[in-house]
DNA sequence: CGGTTAATTAGCTTGTTGGTAAATTACCCA
DNA sequence: TGGGTAATTTACCAACAAGCTAATTAACCG
């Protein structure tokens, strides 16, 4: 994958594992064990999750004796926001377009 | 990757060439060899990047003679704006963090 | 028909991703 | 000191992504 900012983020979210991670994160704060538990799959596995997570700008990893709680950040998320919000406008005048289509096409015309 | 609809998305999305060509169909639709003009790349690659963006739903492609015009779709770049938003009230609630934080240390508390 | 242009498919190489098991680091507690 | 728990690192493997060249399909034109 290509190392650009907003390629590391897209990428790190293309994926169900890491997306559902930081879904729970959303709920706050949780140690990597915390995190791997709904998975089938090992903790070395999660914990590269972790890290592509990490390097997207997507989460952050502090220290409490043994733990690493890991907490979701904005960053990440907020350019991924910025770069499609740049086509609101353009799926939004395709709806508008569909909505007149079919408003004419009820109008019987 | 991972074959969900919205791995797929945030796959087509992970590559600055496939967003630079979503940028360009931006401005309306395009042959596959001016797509490619702007790019130090071989044509089959493009045509794999638009194979790509096709799968994901982010742009369609129709037949005109010998050309097959490429025109963005809004349906993948809406889920994935969609995704992303259920995130938005997360990072507004930091900046908010953020900008209380800041009106504190000014006040000299 | 034969030639040209547009685009895709096929086959190959190279580097990366996502997973594992085993070893290691780091910290707590008795 | 030694044992237990949390997490990462290392080494390895299979599958996949992204690029290339060469060959092929498809449609037009003369």
């Amino acid at each position: 994958m290509a190392d650009d900012r907003l390629s590391v983020i897209f990428g790190a979210l293309a994926d169900p594992t890491r997306r559902a991670i930081l879904a729970r994160l959303a709920q706050g704060p949780a140690s990597v064990n915390e995190l791997a538990e709904p998975f089938a799959m090992t903790l070395p596995a999660v914990s590269k999750h972790l890290k592509v997570l990490e390097r997207a700008g997507l989460i952050s990893r502090g220290r409490e004796a043994q733990w690493r709680p890991c907490k979701l950040e904005a960053e990440g998320l907020q350019e991924a926001s910025e770069w499609v919000d740049r086509y609101r406008q353009f799926w939004e005048s395709s709806y508008d377009k569909l909505d007149a289509h079919l408003k004419n096409m009820m109008k019987g015309t």
